[in-house]
DNA sequence: CGCATTTATGTTACGGGTAACTTAACGGTT
DNA sequence: AACCGTTAAGTTACCCGTAACATAAATGCG
């Protein structure tokens, strides 16, 4: 039975039908419980898969062109953000309960990534894809629209998608936060972020900030920490860089909140103390965003939800239930408490 | 080219051929760039492939058993722990630079889940495949042990493995944590985790903790809080719990830093000073751990590195290579300042 | 009992590539 | 021109499961 051949020792239809003395097609039948055979046969049957111990070829069954395959690809920028992590998760899950499989691809942020994976993954023929981010190369999103399988853009809601979107309005994210620091009377704002070689969210997030600022009175002075990951370090050394070059800063508001803990942290190593001396907000309000003993000023978005939905838009369309293309989850600002209070002025 | 057929709309490699005016045997020489064509041809076929937009079925190839596929079946616990995120991202960017793909099954710690999604990854046929943790159903075993391709068994290092096995010895890291803190002096010492199902290398440390710390005259007071996940809040309420029920406890040994960032919640909240008070100790190192103004007394692991040489090795036994079968990735005792440094006594 | 109907099972063809083999075209030599 | 080696291209068969069609056995019913 083991290692017989060196091409391929698995098990075929063909052997089990052979060793239950049966067409593969009478074997074939009774492994889909389609009907149209005796309970004999049936026993006969099963009783040589078990003994052989027979697994399908799924293959084979998409291959011959009539079944869907069950693979969803699905790409992620990284893992080492818990953010993406939990989308990821709230998809796999998701899809499980159906099934199906996620086919991972890390694109690192970077289009050309996406674009290669793209390629190879709709070579497996999947059944859907799940792409985070709205921004595609050219050439991916003519495979993307050759491939004629449902695809959900994920993350960054997308009013015109190629076929779906999930997630929330970045630019509005950003607005909201602006508002609500220049309304706790902050006029002169820092960000600290990272910059990427493609407009993204996190960029989005940033004009929307801006504009409510700047609306309101204040002013942003910008900093971006170049070719880095939207990490804790960074955070800490663009918290450094920015106040070293800007004196004046009230109040800070960072790409995330890993970012903003690292500011929390320099803050502290510095003695200066938030939010009497520096205003400090994050965005994303990670679960660990607990720990601290002052509650940061964040944004929350629920990103398992988002995974799920992302999930069930997908398992919708494939079972050709009506499917809103767009779907916005939400998001909610957490005050915390490391930004002041005082209201207006 | 769009949506002609409702069954079957992808470009084949005859239509390539025939549009070129070749055979597709032909064609499938100058795609693999195997050789034995003219250039005209060549370019013939190329100019066909970009005018159709053409992309291989991979399914075909892999199907027609002579190529092995390029999915890696990777199963990991939950991604709501950083450090299964990590070591996902680890392995899937080693594959990637293999031209290998993941194929995410999250078997939220259970064999059963184990078992139901190894069935069906290995029907599509997968190069190999990458398991977290050495425990598996009897029926998973069988399957595995049939399937013929590369296993690795990650996460907890297993002397004598299905096939590979990388992770580190978590009895020992267990011991030494053990040893460490009866060595800061301390007595009676409590447990705060949560309890699965099945062993499983939280267990193991606890063991080797329990071993370390009666050896040296200690006693451990256990508190597993069933059934729920090793994260923040559980080990908040899990403190509360263990508190209350002994109060002579001098320290706390987490299952990991979550857990331990939410006791150290708790004892703040509580009016607890840390480690005049109470000592804390967590494991696994999470990045975030520097958020803290005390450095958390951990155990480190390098996650993404264990990724890797998982990764690694698969490619090299998928290569023919001759690959060590067992790699001890090992741990380092973060000492950290959540536990009173008073020498022996 | 014989014919129609249902049920059980078998046969053929196919999908998209590729290995293995065969044939045609080409180039050079004597 | 006849011969041979090389290169370029085409043919055939196969991988594994299933749809579609064909046949055989069992059952129903007047």
């Amino acid at each position: 039975m083991d290692k017989k051949s060196s091409k391929n020792n698995k098990v075929s239809l063909s052997q089990v039908a052979e060793a239950a003395g049966v067409s593969k097609m009478t074997a074939s039948r009774v492994l889909r419980g389609e009907g149209g055979y005796s309970e004999k046969t049936r026993v006969k049957v099963m009783a040589q898969v078990d003994q052989l111990g027979y697994l399908p070829n799924r293959l084979a069954t998409v291959f011959a062109g009539d079944k869907n395959s069950t693979f969803i690809g699905v790409s992620i920028p990284d893992l080492g953000n818990e953010v993406f992590s939990q989308v990821l998760e709230g998809i796999d899950r998701k899809l499980g309960t159906f099934g199906h499989q996620s086919v991972l691809g890390l694109t690192q942020h970077t289009l050309q990534e996406e674009e290669d994976w793209i390629k190879t993954v709709l070579s497996w023929q999947p059944a859907g894809l799940i792409l985070t981010g709205r921004y595609h190369s050219a050439r991916a999103s003519d495979m993307l629209r050759n491939a004629g399988i449902p695809i959900v853009e994920i993350w960054d809601l997308n009013s015109s998608p190629l076929d779906m979107s999930v997630g929330i309005n970045h630019f509005d994210s950003g607005f909201d936060m602006g508002r609500y620091l220049v309304g706790c009377g902050y006029q002169k704002i820092g960000y600290v972020g990272t910059s990427h070689d493609t407009a993204n969210a996190a960029t989005t997030r940033l004009d929307g900030f801006c504009k409510a600022v700047e609306g309101g009175g204040g002013e942003v002075t910008r900093q971006l920490c170049l070719h880095d990951t939207a990490t804790y370090y960074p955070g800490y050394y663009g918290t450094e860089q920015l106040l070293a070059s800007a004196q004046n800063i009230e109040c800070i508001f960072y790409q995330n909140d890993s970012m903003a803990f690292g500011g929390l942290q320099y803050c502290g190593a510095k003695g200066l103390e938030v939010p009497k001396d520096i205003g400090i907000a994050g965005w994303g309000d990670l679960p660990v965003a607990s720990v601290l003993s002052k509650r940061l000023t964040s944004m929350h978005v629920s990103h398992l939800k988002l995974g799920q939905a992302a999930a069930e838009m997908m398992m919708a369309r494939l079972s050709d239930e009506p499917v809103e293309p767009c779907r916005d989850i939400g998001f909610r600002l957490i005050p915390g408490s490391t930004v002041r209070n005082t209201k207006g002025r």
